[in-house]
DNA sequence: CGCCTAGTTGAGGTAAGTCAATTCACGTGG
DNA sequence: CCACGTGAATTGACTTACCTCAACTAGGCG
């Protein structure tokens, strides 16, 4: 149980003792499966159980009436699926898994109830959903002010962050099993647009995207260009003894 | 005590008992104010205190290198400043007043602290984040996928039921300080492009924003037109009993 | 073999940006 | 009292980044 994305992940803000990391291991009930393509969770929908991702990607996105649809997110391994939902008591997004995938489902009233005998693990969420939001927010700039090279750049930079952190990429490159078509709907671009300037990319010797592997031709130069900065996602060390 | 916006924004989601609203009006120490312009938390900074906005109009945004800006969000009372920062010991954005504001300081420790006494608190704050979270999310969409008549018809509606919940708007209308410069900053746009979005809307007859007031002439029609759905901003009473 | 999905490229259209000039309200100092 | 400066809003002319439509290629699989 060691390895378990979500203990490593709360793991590096508090400190966890034994009885903690009990409770949370009793959350890991229900292990369920589904896959790519159908919809874990329909925007809309309430009264949901929230999941913890333990392999595979998914994505969480908003359908407009006009047919066209957001990626807000992607998530990797370690990361909660629909806990927004369960804590608004509606779901605001749906959420699809973008390949195959492995959960565990958590139901509200062990969550809160998990809450209630140690309040720590309700501040770790607390920060576990801190880092989320920092990453919507930074996906937010990214559409609102970065034309589509810089903000291509930015985010697959971004990912290889995340991913680095749980172990499953590095400056070098790592595995990405996202299209094109999942690439315009997460960067608000059309995906002939996204094809172009992954061209760009690749041509001006920064980035390489093809056959479901990036790689960071040029990783220092890139990250000048996408002006990006990952302080916001490192996490030095446990900040709640 | 009993206006105090957090506690009102709180009890909708929780039924807040004597000795919790006690732990929260003990959070409630010390008493600033905040002159228009002058930021209280910059991108950067570390270990910074979390304010409650008592009164006036905040603004949390980023800066990128080449000094274009991005606006995040506004804050209107009841509203948490840099709680995010305090939690992830860093703060990714910077928030400024944009009008002059009152705020009370909330010390980490001392909401750690209140954590540890009241779970329940936990809770109902990590509530309020997912609020806020979702708000976010809802603005990415505008930003990714409306153009932006939408996107400026779907913000001014947003605001307003945000307005409506704290008893500073109606369906009619509502006064509002921003600028037409901070509003481009918000929605991704020119400053001039905001301007003819919203002279085509006004002479649409479904908004008219002039001299800081926010009329809504049609709003029935404007709903439509911005594809808005308000439910989830909605609070239908406690969840947690 | 033929279909389906993902990716690629070209030609032409459009929403929004930039640059620039003008107005207006407001405050401040001569 | 008026000249002046400043910040916000307004409008026009021109440019550009991205979109749409459309055609074509290449791999995977019945």
């Amino acid at each position: 149980m060691k390895n378990e994305p979500l203990l490593r992940k709360l793991g590096a803000f508090v400190a966890l003792s034994e009885a903690e990391i009990s409770v949370i291991d009793r959350l890991h009930k229900r292990r369920r499966t589904f896959v790519a393509g159908r919809d874990l969770v329909h925007q809309g929908q309430s009264d949901q159980a929230a999941y913890i991702l333990m392999s595979g990607w998914a994505c969480s996105y908003k359908i407009l009436q006009d047919g066209q649809r957001q990626i807000v997110d992607f998530q990797i391994p370690g990361d909660f699926l629909g806990l927004r939902s369960v804590l608004l008591h509606m779901s605001d997004h749906s959420i699809e898994p973008v390949t195959d995938i492995e959960v565990t489902e958590v139901h509200v009233s062990d969550l809160l109830g998990a809450f209630a005998q140690t309040p720590r693990l309700a501040t770790a969420v607390l920060w576990a959903a801190s880092r989320d939001e920092a990453m919507v927010v930074e996906h937010l700039v990214d559409i609102g002010r970065r034309d589509a090279a810089e903000r291509m750049g930015h985010f697959l930079l971004e990912l290889g962050s995340r991913l680095t952190l749980v172990g499953m990429g590095s400056k070098a490159g790592y595995d990405c099993p996202l299209t094109q078509y999942l690439l315009a709907d997460a960067m608000g671009l059309s995906a002939v647009h996204v094809n172009r300037v992954l061209r760009q990319l690749r041509e001006a010797g920064l980035v390489t995207f093809r056959d479901g592997h990036v790689t960071f031709d040029n990783y220092e130069r890139l990250t000048e260009f996408a002006d990006f900065d990952p302080t916001y996602l490192d996490q030095i060390g446990p900040l709640l003894a």
